[in-house]
DNA sequence: GTGTCCTTTGACCGGTTGGTCAAAAGGTTG
DNA sequence: CAACCTTTTGACCAACCGGTCAAAGGACAC
């Protein structure tokens, strides 16, 4: 809409901040003080660009939903099964790596009851995910794909990707400080572990 | 040590308040008079048990590390392969099944950067999935097990077991109103998916 | 320059937070 | 009963919380 050049910036920046802090806190350990310092501006200045801490929460939160979920939209039911499922997976590791800050914030509002974007799970999440899952399904009729549970695969491929940038630290403390990207072993064992799975 | 009747129960059930509220909100989001309330205490009366919030959380989050490992620990590394990890991916998944809370206890506080649990990864965790690790090695390399990375094995484990603790609303979601109990579907998904990652 | 609108700020507000304290209530032992 | 220790409580506190507001400061078109 009508949005000055300055309430563009302004705007991107306190995101950015919110972001960072939401992800790290989950919304009641943020405060609107330390969001404002994060974006280097006055408190009573950030609540000039949202109304409130929650606006800028539900705001992130329904930015993300988008962006989380085209991945997922992308799965092309006329491409190669296999190669489908893969590229996904690579796609939603690459995703971990790249936007941590992102799928922790997802995380956190799960984990804690997801009493924001709950609504959004029924209407947004679960049509794609059938669509998909019938898609999947398919395959593996036409014996492209072998059998399992579609809906399982599919919350399977999520954990496993967003488990290295959710618990990070964890895998970070288990690996040592040996290795400082966990990333390419993940892929390759990722990668072999949905061929094994689902190659007929 | 020198423990009433009266405190050794009053502790349990602020341990039991305390674990409901800190796994639903986090530790910066869960308030004193909410633990005391759900404990059916006055606030200071609380605090005569526990000298403040975080002593709460610290009691919590060591009690959980231990029960946490067990299963891990009795990986037997003269059993039969396949039937122990099985063994051990069912056992993780019950206690997803069982032990919620602490599952989300345990995922808050890794996901919020494991500020009060971080050492004991290093010094606890660490030592433990080396060990089994390496057992888990010994048998890819004895070929009684299909090769892959024994560190990411167990990241797997954890990650999708744990999935259905963590993220049942989104679970649930995507499931719809009509499957009540995902767990034995969940379960029979990764005993096929490990039993094809890894029997030779 | 001047008027207008957009942006920023310091001071402030009512409510909540984690935690204290002195005193009261309760239990146990002689 | 009396002395002693454990447990419970209401009143209270300083710090912090999300959010408001009037007024000052800038940007920009004319």
């Amino acid at each position: 809409m009508g949005q000055t050049r300055i309430q563009r910036t302004k705007i991107a920046v306190i995101c950015e901040a919110a972001l960072d802090v939401f992800s790290t806190h989950g919304y009641r350990g943020t405060t609107v003080d330390q969001i404002a310092r994060a974006a280097e501006l006055s408190k009573p200045n950030l609540l000039y660009y949202f109304p409130s801490k929650e606006a800028i929460h539900t705001h992130l939160l329904n930015q993300l939903m988008d962006t989380w979920l085209d991945p997922l939209r992308e799965l092309d039911h006329t491409g190669d099964p296999l190669s489908e499922i893969l590229t996904y997976v690579r796609r939603k590791l690459a995703m971990s790596r790249d936007m941590p800050r992102e799928s922790r914030l997802f995380a956190n509002e799960i984990l804690q009851g997801a009493e924001r974007i709950g609504p959004a799970l029924s209407t947004e999440l679960k049509p794609l995910v059938d669509d998909k899952a019938r898609v999947i399904a398919e395959w593996m009729h036409a014996g492209r794909l072998r059998a399992s549970d579609p809906h399982h695969l599919l919350f399977s491929i999520w954990s496993l990707t967003q488990h290295y940038a959710d618990f990070d630290v964890q895998v970070r403390a288990v690996l040592g400080p040996e290795v400082d990207d966990p990333f390419p072993e993940a892929e390759a064992y990722l990668v072999t572990m949905f061929t094994r799975m689902l190659s007929v």
